[in-house]
DNA sequence: ATGTTATTTCAGAATTTTCCGAAATAAGGA
DNA sequence: TCCTTATTTCGGAAAATTCTGAAATAACAT
């Protein structure tokens, strides 16, 4: 597949930027690249197209399966795998966020989990280090359930909290002096 | 400072942690331990306490500062600086968050937009490929802006916008077929 | 079976990131 | 000024990650 300057543009700085998010240049890339081509791609035009191992267009693409973000799927008259991203962006996003929570928060939690508890034969240990360790536990979980619950929300709900959440910012915040005419800070 | 078994695992962890995270793990551990040492440390001592070299510590702090994660002090009749961590989670969270949307997001946002600017005269990419590069830039921007909105509010605010969050989930998602009894999939 | 094409695995090469230690800089006393 | 202590800078060593190319495996057709 042939790279039009934009469309080569926006692969490179995808590549760029899923790096700063714990994945590699060539796996951000081969997402940014199913992306834009719009259609599914069989491994060797991407590897031709980024000019990359095959082998590494594999192992990418085994990781953007893990995370959710690309699916297969077959050509008629086609032997080869052929690979398509998600193309809705909130349900990528959804899936990278579940993923990351799974991977890195959840095991955390469990970890400061066993801290806690091993605090108790830890005679070294201070109440107030205990304490804080608790916070971040407690902190962690807070989130963590509030994530959940907001994840199960159907995404029309989502995008009508958001709107509850900008109104609640205007509703609120504001409200408390509110002179007439050209007011607001 | 000397560091309890608990202390130390709570330490180790953090850092594997951090390196998920774009924090490197040195970085990650001097969070930690100044976060559990509840008290401000001196970089040499910092350096002693998680064998690494002092040069380390001095770049790492460096970079903590510039995640707005920690703190400088004076002890009296002490010559050294001492660092202390932002012990209020929410407050931390929020630091990081705020650095990272500076970092990553705005200028992903301003690369979309040049992707689509420089679009107009480029007449080898596809009308449907601008289309989703438009989407991903919306999306982040939409994103974004929500962003902004919640962050402005005050703790007390978003707190609420939680509780808020949650009893729509519960009021809303399980509304349609309620059986009694043991019910719920 | 045998050949052909698609895919995966994996050892080590290449690259990037992290870290150390020596030297430079700064900031006070004496 | 000159000595002592605190901190930063920076070249390159060490470690970790990513990527390649060759070989192994798989899947199908003839």
């Amino acid at each position: 597949m042939e790279l039009s300057p934009v469309m080569e543009a926006f692969v490179l700085h995808w590549g760029e930027m899923g790096s700063r998010w714990g994945l590699n240049r060539t796996v951000a890339q081969i997402y940014a690249l199913l992306y834009v081509a719009g259609k599914p791609l069989p491994a060797d035009e991407i590897a031709d197209t980024l000019k990359v191992a095959r082998s590494n267009v594999s192992t990418s693409i085994r990781e953007l399966q893990s995370w959710g973000l690309i699916g297969r799927t077959q050509a008629i008259g086609d032997r080869r795998d052929h690979f398509m991203a998600e193309t809705d962006l909130w349900t990528a996003a959804g899936r990278v966020a579940d993923a990351r929570k799974k991977r890195e928060i959840d095991p955390t939690l469990t970890a400061l989990a066993k801290c806690l508890s091993d605090a108790r034969t830890d005679d070294a240990i201070g109440k107030d280090a205990v304490a804080r360790i608790r916070a971040m536990h407690d902190f962690l979980e807070a989130a963590s359930g509030w994530y959940e619950q907001i994840r199960e929300l159907p995404q029309s709900k989502l995008e009508t909290l958001m709107r509850m959440g900008a109104k609640v910012a205007r509703l609120e915040a504001p409200a408390k002096k509110r002179k007439k005419g050209k007011g607001r800070k």
